[in-house]
DNA sequence: GCCTGTGAAGCTATTCACAGCT
DNA sequence: AGCTGTGAATAGCTTCACAGGC
């Protein structure tokens, strides 16, 4: 299979997603600038995309929307279950769990881990917590390939190694701090600050352009 | 002053933090390289940012830290305080407003919005939740140019069309959806579903290299 | 006519590599 | 020797534009 480049596989995720609605819709078949205009893409871009996993439409009818989304499903999560392990059960863990319970059914939060004695030995959205020195036992004995880390900086790196000890394979890293990895495990940052301040940024200096115009018509 | 790339501001954000860390540790100066270093990037990448905001080293000492700090906060913040309005207080929007409560005193959450009975009139971290009917009245009032979508999906865009008549300039935008909104209001996506699943294709697909590898050791 | 698939062009971002300074 | 500043080269990503098909 091949690898598909980084950019790409995020879009496909949200293709995925706007996918699933049509579905509900009985929207059956689409064409590449449906799809752009829901995603807030082009549609050169989304044929592109497609291109690159290898799927195809017919002009007439553009692209059928459940072979898509399967073809999506396999070239992403693969067959079986991913179990992930979450590491900091505070509010931005608990939102996670809660965002993750029942979404994807391939990607399933398994176990939490958190040091509050409140926390430890109960259920947060069905997941059960465990204190935050099990990491490694309950990551192995699980098959976790996958952790996140949603603690505060000053500890991120030490779960981190938890992590990895117990043979995670990728890392969803909620602390803004550069982790160190080996180079085997695959760290993806989501930093609320910096997008924050990207924001401030760009709402401070941003086009001062015509009111009206609207982001999607391009 | 010139328009910096989205990437540099990104990394400019992340560069100020770990700063921030060294005043305290009472360091002066640093090399390109330890910055790279700490934020898990590139030499040639720390030079190349630190020129395109025009700041100037010595080959002998380095990058004066306190200058820096001083010039990345007056690029990306600007010198008033910037008033933030947060829409959707559950779990994630509390762990919004927790995380940037005192961080950076520049960009300061000063309203929530919710329309749960038992959240409307409190405050939460210190900031008070209106009815989500009064998002455009507030925003107008209290001069808020940033909004925060960290509401369900199905409300994301009906959410972000009363920021935008409020006059927000910018948007931080959890749901995943792609909001539509006029060309002079910056969206910055930040969306957790896209980003579990991108690890998860790494974690499955990436290199089976070296074990002992670290990431930053380029 | 309007669609897909795609080579080629265009752009943006990153890295190289080296002159110049201390 | 080791650093910064930077033109030039490279790599990566997006858009153009058009052939081919219904």
């Amino acid at each position: 299979m091949a690898e598909i480049p980084e950019k790409t596989v995020g879009r496909l995720s949200l293709y995925r997603r706007i996918l699933g609605r049509l579905v509900a819709e009985r929207r059956s078949h689409l064409h590449s600038h449906d799809l752009a205009a829901l995603s807030g893409s082009t549609a050169a871009q989304v044929r592109r995309d497609l291109m690159t996993i290898g799927y195809q439409g017919s002009p007439a009818r553009g692209y059928d929307v459940q072979g898509l989304i399967q073809l999506i499903d396999t070239m992403l999560d693969g067959p079986e279950v991913q179990p992930i392990g979450l590491v900091g059960v505070g509010n931005l863990g608990r939102a996670v769990i809660t965002y993750f319970s029942g979404r994807r059914p391939n990607l399933k939060i398994v176990a939490a881990f958190d040091d509050d004695a409140d926390k430890v030995g109960r259920h947060v959205g069905g997941c059960p917590v465990h204190r935050v020195s099990e990491v490694e036992r309950v990551v192995r004995e699980e098959r976790i390939r996958i952790g996140v880390v949603a603690v505060p900086a000053e500890v991120a790196q030490k779960v981190a190694d938890l992590l990895v000890a117990g043979g995670v394979r990728g890392i969803l890293n909620f602390a803004p701090v550069a982790l160190r990895v080996p180079r085997n495990v695959h760290v993806e940052d989501l930093d609320m600050t910096m997008s924050m301040e990207k924001v401030a940024y760009y709402a401070r200096t941003g086009p001062v352009g015509d009111q009206e115009e609207r982001r999607d018509e391009r």
